[in-house]
DNA sequence: ATGTGTATGTTATAACATAACAGAAAGCGC
DNA sequence: GCGCTTTCTGTTATGTTATAACATACACAT
């Protein structure tokens, strides 16, 4: 059982990576939309940390690696995998991460653990937003769902 | 009809905020906190605006009328009011919009026009949400369901 | 070779948020 | 009243996140 389809179990990383980044190629490919050197390697370092990072927690590293120091450099790479869905944008963190089901596009549900700041992403569907937007006459084109909260391994023994 | 449940529409302004303030005052009193003047003026000017507002927004008024100029202060008056359940935190927009459900405490909904910015409060439950998190043994103790589109009021003709 | 589109490099600054400490005001026990 | 504690406010300074604006390079087609 290398992967868990809600990210609080072990699983085998480095196969995650690579076929994660073979699907970004891949999709790219596709759409005829270039992954430059900037833009792989973000995608790199967001999925070999496989965790929350800052935009500028991504720029220190591409900084270190000579391909970029200034925040726009991250920020542009950031925007380009985001709209492209291979990495998502956390709101209550300000951060971002790696998709963990790349290929589809999709709306993706967080959950943030408070204390170890771990995120896990959810496949949910958003019926429930749909339906009551759709009873107003909202047209929906993107949705944020997150839930903070304390994940399996942090919370005090006897509550889970 | 004086208002709407989901906040598109017109409604009565004065008689909503000024209920919303008795609900406020009310449960303060209730629960032995105190509705300083900083902090009652900082809800009555998100009411009175009945729109989403930054944080340096709300400063600005709270500046004009002698009640503070430093940052702190507005983000102090604002953590009351968001921590006491009567304005809510917009992460999409980095912005703060008095509660258009006073009373009860709640995990809101928004839906967020970017066009006109206009922003709506619906009830929804989260139940999605929970089975997964319940599935995979996490805690939710608070969640963030924000969608961003198109308010009828904003969408092409015939597209609705 | 020139134009066009896309991506990158850089400067500067805008926008959002909090740590840390000092002072004032309110409530309480005595 | 007096001293104590708690809570709230005032202020300085800084930290963190994000983007506008403009210059340069590069790739590809005509």
């Amino acid at each position: 059982m290398p992967s868990h389809p809600l990210g609080f179990a072990v699983h085998d990383h480095s196969s995650c990576v690579k076929s994660a980044l073979g699907a970004a190629l891949d999709a790219c490919a596709d759409r005829g939309v270039q992954m430059t050197p900037v833009r792989k390697r973000a995608l790199e370092i967001l999925l070999e940390n496989h965790a929350a990072m800052g935009a500028y927690d991504v720029l220190a590293r591409l900084d270190a690696e000579g391909l970029g120091s200034k925040p726009p450099v991250a920020y542009r790479a950031l925007s380009f995998l985001v709209e492209q869905g291979f990495v998502h944008r956390i709101e209550l963190l300000n951060a971002f991460i790696a998709c963990a089901h790349p290929g589809d596009k999709h709306d993706p549900a967080f959950m943030i653990c408070r204390t170890c700041g771990t995120v896990a992403e959810a496949r949910i569907s958003s019926a429930t937003l749909g339906a009551s937007a759709a009873q107003s006459g909202f047209q929906i084109e993107q949705t944020v769902i997150e839930a903070q909260g304390l994940c399996p391994a942090c919370q005090p023994e006897g509550t889970a």
